[in-house]
DNA sequence: TAACTGTGTAACTGGCTGGTTATATAGTTG
DNA sequence: CAACTATATAACCAGCCAGTTACACAGTTA
């Protein structure tokens, strides 16, 4: 919540560490599983089986995302439970949700405008 | 500012679109043109100068930028012009900043910890 | 008209990346 | 011990993508 401005003329070593972070979400599977863990802690198969993807797939996407710092894992016998590190994530994702759908609305309202005036 | 919340099982065209516009925000040289328009409209020459990039490459990024909802364009005789389409993309920045600082702050401080302990 | 300028775009290239398959590793169970 | 399970990882491939170069297309100016 406490936000940090970030430096004006963006120095290109905060470019890359913000585009990291933007990149690291650009993911249609990790935003999936990224959801899958709103409720709660979940282990790689069962993320893997709500998917319907690989057990690799999963895996490797569960192990980006938390070197990225969104995830925190944690160990226990075989299982590896995942869970989400900071849920300010999801207020990221639903403003940009929003974001993106008015923009699509306007698009619309546009090419209706068009419509009824050029034809 | 007014959220509108994603669905929970989230679809898979739900993650496809909001990745997409993660994935734009995802490049360090879109990062830097977004902060280069934080006052006011640009053109694409000065934009590039200031940039240090050739003007093709500068162009191709603002075409994607402007393409996703994020710039508005405005031809004016032999130049054209760039402008943030909405503000709050800059919030989003900053918020993704903090986040990303405190999980760095967060590692060194694990890795002083392990180093006084360890050695 | 002919140069010149600002911008967009096509073609190409090197590198990154998401997905798969197979295998390695660690823990469990018999 | 051997078989089994859950996870991570290596190797590989196909497709995408950022950057460059060259060029096309206005619009301006002489």
């Amino acid at each position: 919540m406490a936000q940090m401005a970030l430096p004006h003329p963006l120095p290109a070593e905060y470019a890359r560490t913000v585009a990291d972070r933007f990149r690291l979400l650009g993911d249609p599977t990790r935003l999936m599983l990224m959801d899958l863990l709103r409720d709660g802690e979940r282990s790689v198969g069962t993320l893997a089986a709500d998917l319907g993807c690989t057990q690799a797939n999963a895996s490797k996407h569960l192990g980006l995302l938390a070197d990225g710092g969104l995830l925190i894992r944690r160990r226990e016998g075989l299982h590896c439970f995942y869970r989400v590190a900071d849920e300010s994530v999801f207020e990221l994702c639903d403003s940009v949700c929003a974001s993106v759908l008015s923009h699509l609305d306007a698009r619309v309202d546009a090419l209706r405008a068009a419509a009824t005036s050029g034809s």
